[in-house]
DNA sequence: CTTAAAAACTAATATGCGTTAGTTTTGTAA
DNA sequence: TTACAAAACTAACGCATATTAGTTTTTAAG
């Protein structure tokens, strides 16, 4: 009786994978039915299935598809000719912003990946270690050039990338400030520090 | 038949504790099956009934244990008479070391306490809420007195505790760094920054 | 040795899950 | 209007879940 309704996207597809992708982020991955995110398309259950094959491919398509953005804009920078610093700001600053415009999706490519089935799980965690890796290697290079502090190459990474994941939780409180503010602030962090 | 293995733990329900945040941060909450939680402590799932009134309770045990043990430290850097810089060290090296130490209940305390039931779930998150107001204040004191940078208060407060959070992922590589090594490495970044 | 409590067990209940099968309704083009 | 395909539906299957009830085994004290 009721139709699927589509919102913005274009396709059905697409709309069942936006609302899911809202979903597994509110309630995790497992928590989450398959009749509840029907509901919320204003559907039954079953109906999902002329449009997507499994529960698991719905996980597979969100995480992967952010795993390839980040990837590629990876890829961009190490091909850049800047410096060091202007390269890792310009990577901080699309870590912000990916995360700021693609809220549901970033989320469950960070924190529902471990429940993806293999061998689509170890594919996600090699890809995750390759990110690091080559973000390892940036700044080992620009420690080499003198540009980056020596500290453990490791622990920038992770500091970096922690701190752009924890976006997620800035997501309901935009109140008192805007997100141009937001991304100059925490760039100047952790470019500089927060001490005077 | 079989008895539950204490371990290190003193009572019985300690154990279930451990055990429950160990799987609980493996698997996620809603994934994580008393069956399983049983079979890791060597017994029936039903027997674990003999010591806990049930799975949600588990998961509520953990969350505010921990809440309470980084209230109660930040209480004491509240109560210090050192400088603001000092107070903000302390309390990120506090985060780590527990983080480290404490690592699967921490990690639960963190992630997966949006499956609290009401009214345990409102009460968590009025707690992180405070938590968080009050890094805040603390942030804007050292502000005025011209020790901190003039960057958004909870930009501030957001990126450190993102960076220290994400210590759940150094978990697993703790290969070239020592933790004494990383700690000071993130201290130093998140009070100097990256550039040299 | 007896006894009583503690702690394990087995069996079962009600519920919810992802998914399939088969059927009916809806939309569209001839 | 007819005919066909797309997309919805209802009903159901098999399985897993947390938990309860009732029973048996283990433990420890008198």
């Amino acid at each position: 009786m009721a139709k699927i309704k589509s919102g913005n996207n274009t396709t059905k597809k697409e709309a069942i994978i936006e609302q899911a992708a809202f979903l597994f982020k509110t309630k995790g991955y497992p928590a989450a039915s398959m009749r509840e995110l029907a509901i919320a398309l204003g559907v039954e259950a079953p109906s999902l299935y002329n449009y997507i094959g499994s529960k698991s491919e719905l996980l597979q398509t969100i995480c992967f598809k952010v795993a390839s953005e980040f990837s590629f804009n990876l890829e961009r920078v190490e091909n850049s000719s800047e410096s060091t610093i202007t390269n890792v700001e310009s990577l901080i600053r699309f870590h912000i912003q990916t995360t700021l415009s693609r809220f549901n999706e970033v989320y469950v490519a960070n924190h529902e990946w471990k429940h993806l089935k293999e061998p689509f799980f170890s594919e996600f965690l090699h890809f995750r270690r390759d990110y690091e890796k080559r973000l390892m290697i940036l700044i080992e290079a620009g420690i080499e050039k003198k540009e980056i502090k020596n500290l453990h190459p490791y622990v920038t990474v992770l500091t970096i990338l922690s701190a752009v994941r924890g976006l997620e939780f800035w997501h309901g409180h935009k109140k008192n400030v805007t997100a141009q503010e937001l991304e100059n602030d925490m760039v100047n962090l952790l470019l500089h520090g927060i001490v005077k």
